[in-house]
DNA sequence: AGAATAGTGTCTATGAGACAGTATATG
DNA sequence: CATATACTGTCTCATAGACACTATTCT
C-alpha cells in the first residue's frame, strides 16, 4: 500500500504561508506532498513563483510543465485559496486538473471562476488530512478519481521479404527515445475511432491506399508509466501486406524501414522505443497463431500466388520447415482457402506453378496445426 | 468533408468587437464556428458573459460546461487576446484545451500565463482563416490535432448456472441509459492500468476476493458516439468464475446480477446500455473460441470437478450436445487439461465419478474442435 | 426394478506426417 | 546433362466420431 499524494495549488504569492501550514498537515498526516517543492521563494512579489530549487536558466513555462507532472502524479489536488481568490495560473491549472478527472478539494468556495464545486469539496486542510490520511473511507471524489488518457492506435505491420519476416518501423525523430526504432502510430484525433486512427496512420506510414489491407486489434498497452509524456494509452492493430517495393520510405516526416523481425526482437543494437518490444513479441505471437486456425496468410502473399509461395509465409512466420508435399495436399483440400486460376508461372527451374487466388473462407477448418515438438519436421 | 470547425475564447468582456469580427472572418473563410453563440450580451459588465439564448435560470458553470463541449467538438481554438490579457475564465477553458489536446491560436503571445506558445501559433485571424479554410496544407497544430479521452475497463464475466451459460450485468442506476442493464466496469483511476481497474471491478461488482479468477483483455471500442456523455474508451475483459450462489448482489450500490446470455441478447426487453450488446456478442464468441484451444473450461468449474461437468461447460456455451464417451476419451488423453484425484462423487444416481482438479497446461493440443454442420452430433 | 450416470471398448473415416516418385522447367 | 521445383501417390499412425456395452448408483 503506498501512501496517498496530495499537491497544492493556488496563488503562492498571496498564501504562501498558508500553503505551507497544509502542507505540514498532510505530511503529518503520513500523506506525501508532491507539489509544491517544500522550499524557498526567491523572487518575492512576482506573480509567478519561483524556489531555489527550480533550475534557474529556465523559462516560466518549462518550470510550470514540471509542476503539472507532479500534479497530474498525485492522488489528491487541494487547492489553497483562503479568501476565495483564484489566480489566473492556478485557474489554468485547475482546468488541466479537472480535464484529467483528478479529486480537487478547495480551502474556499472559488470566486468568480464558473466552474462546479461538487458537494463536499470544500473543505479545511486539518479535515482533509484526517479524511485521507485516516482509516475511514474517504469522500466520493476520493475514491472515484478519473483519469483521462490520450488513446493511440499503433500498427505492427508484417511483411516478408527475402523469405523473412519483417515488421515496419520508424526512427523516432523527437524525444523522448529519439533516434530509436518504434512501431509506428499516432494519436487519435477529435471524430475518430481507434479503428480511424489506425487506418489513417497506415496510409500516412506506408503510403498505400486502402486497398484491401485488413487491420485487427491485438491489444490495449497502459501501464501508467509506458510512456514518460504521460497518460497514454494504445491500441496496437495489426496488419499484413504482401512484399511491396515502394512502400517504405514512401511515408512522411519520419522515416518508416522494413527490420526483420528477429533482429529487431534478439539482435544487438535493438531494443525498441517505449513498450515496443513487448508489443512486437506479443504481435508476433499472435500471427503464428492466426497462421494457424484463419486464412490471414494469404494476406502476405500478392493477388496471385503458388502455393509454395504461400508455404515460403508459413515458414518465415513459424521459423519451420514445412514439407512440401503434404502443405499442397492440405491447402488444396481446405475448402474456401485458396481458389484456382487458369494461370501458371514458370520463370524459375522446376516445373511450372499453378497460380492461386485467395478463397472466401476466413477460418481454417481443420485448423493449420504448427508442429509442437522441435525436431520434427513434417506439415503443419 | 466536412466543413473545418473553430471556437473563439478570451475576454468577451473586454473584447466582444473583435470576437464578433473573428468570428466573421472565419465564417467567410468557410468554417464553422462553434463558440461563442453569435447572440446578443444581455449581462454587459459582468466577467463571465452571458448570452441572450442561454438558458436565462442555469447557474453560470451549467453554461459554462454547455460552453467546453462546444470547444471540444471544434478543430481549432482561437484565443482573442488583442492586448495580450487573459482572465481568468480563460485560463481555466485553455487549462482544459490544452489537456485535450487540441490545436490553440493566439492573437497576441498571451501575458503572464506560463504556458509553452509553440512557433507559428501566434497569428491574426485574417491568416488562420486563410491558411485553415484555403486549401494549402494547415500548419503542425492543425494537423495534429489530439483527443483525450476517459478510458474505463469493462469485464464480461460468465458462468454457469443450471447448466446454462449466465453473464453478469448491472442496472444503471443513473443516466443515460437508467435502468437498463449494463457490462460491469469502470473508469480507470490515477496510477491504475486497465488491467488494475478490472481487477478493482470484479472485486467490488462481485465481492469476489481476487483468487483465482483469471483475467483477459478481448478488445477496446473507441466509437466516438458510443457514449453520450462524452469520448469514453472502453476496454473489455474477460472473466469466467465457478457457479457461485452468493455473488449475485453482494456488490455496492447497483444491483448485479446473473443474467441468462441467450435471454439478454435475444430475449424480449434485452436491449443492453450503449454498446454493450455487440460487445457481449463478440464476447460470447470469444469464449467459444477459447474452449476450442485452451484450457479455460475448467474456469467455469471448482475446484474439484467431474469430467461431466467439464462436459456441461462445453455444451453450455456450445450449444451442442456432446457425446460424452467421446469427450471423457478427448480429456483424458490430453496431457495437462485435468489432473485426477483419488476422490470420487456418488450424489447422484449413476456410476460414481471420478473428481479431478485443473492442469498445468493452458494450451490444448490438438485443440478440441466444436462440430461445424449442425445437426451432427458427436465429440468436439 | 428402472432410470440415470460414468466410463470402456470397438469400428470406421479422416487427416497428419513421412517419403518416394514423376513431370517439367532453367541453366 | 544436372538441378531445382511442383505436384501426386502411398503407407502408417493418431484421432474424431459413432455407438454398443458394462458398472454403479439413486429413487
Amino acid at each position: 500500500m503506498t501512501r496517498p499524494s496530495v499537491s497544492l495549488i493556488g496563488s503562492f504569492r498571496r498564501h504562501y504561508a498558508e500553503v505551507l501550514e497544509a502542507a505540514q498537515l498532510f505530511t503529518d498526516a503520513g500523506m506525501v506532498v508532491k507539489s509544491p517543492p517544500m522550499s524557498r521563494i526567491i523572487n518575492h512579489g512576482h506573480e509567478f513563483v519561483r524556489f531555489e530549487c527550480d533550475p534557474p536558466m529556465s523559462s516560466d513555462h518549462a518550470i510550470q510543465a514540471a509542476t503539472m507532472e507532479k500534479i497530474f502524479s498525485s492522488d489528491v489536488v487541494y487547492v489553497v485559496n483562503p479568501d476565495g481568490y483564484i489566480g489566473r495560473t492556478t485557474a489554468y491549472e485547475l482546468g488541466r486538473v479537472h480535464e484529467r478527472g483528478l479529486a480537487v478539494f478547495y480551502a474556499e468556495p472559488p470566486k468568480d471562476l464558473p466552474i462546479d464545486i461538487p458537494e463536499g469539496t470544500v473543505v479545511d486542510a486539518r479535515s482533509l488530512a484526517k479524511i485521507i490520511g485516516g482509516e475511514g473511507a474517504p469522500p466520493d471524489p476520493v475514491r472515484r478519481p478519473r483519469v483521462a488518457a490520450l488513446p493511440t492506435a499503433d500498427i505492427v505491420i508484417f511483411t516478408i521479404r527475402f523469405n523473412r519476416l519483417h515488421v515496419l518501423l520508424v526512427k523516432r525523430g523527437t524525444d523522448p527515445y529519439r533516434g530509436r526504432l518504434a512501431i509506428p502510430g499516432g494519436f487519435v484525433r477529435p471524430g475518430e475511432s481507434l479503428e480511424d486512427t489506425a487506418r489513417r496512420e497506415l496510409r500516412e506510414e506506408t503510403g498505400l491506399n486502402d486497398a484491401g489491407i485488413r487491420l485487427q486489434q491485438l491489444r490495449t498497452y497502459s501501464h501508467p508509466q509506458r510512456d514518460p509524456r504521460g497518460r497514454i494509452i494504445s491500441t496496437v492493430f495489426l496488419a499484413i501486406t504482401p512484399d511491396l517495393p515502394e512502400v517504405a520510405g514512401a511515408s512522411d516526416a519520419h522515416r518508416a524501414d522494413w527490420v526483420e523481425v528477429e533482429e529487431s526482437l534478439w539482435g544487438h543494437n535493438s531494443s525498441l522505443a517505449f513498450d515496443h518490444g513487448e508489443i512486437l513479441q506479443n504481435g508476433l505471437e499472435h500471427v503464428r497463431r492466426l497462421l494457424e486456425h484463419t486464412t490471414i496468410g494469404v494476406d502476405f502473399c500478392g493477388e496471385l500466388f503458388a502455393i509454395s509461395d504461400l508455404r515460403k509465409v508459413y515458414e518465415a512466420v513459424w521459423g519451420f520447415e514445412l514439407n512440401s508435399g503434404n502443405f499442397q495436399r492440405k491447402v488444396r483440400k481446405t475448402t474456401g482457402f485458396v481458389v484456382k486460376t487458369n494461370k501458371v508461372r514458370s520463370s524459375r527451374p522446376g516445373a511450372p506453378a499453378e497460380l492461386f487466388r485467395r478463397g472466401t473462407a476466413g477460418i481454417l477448418y481443420p485448423p493449420m496445426m504448427r508442429p509442437r515438438q522441435r525436431g520434427r519436421t513434417g506439415t503443419p
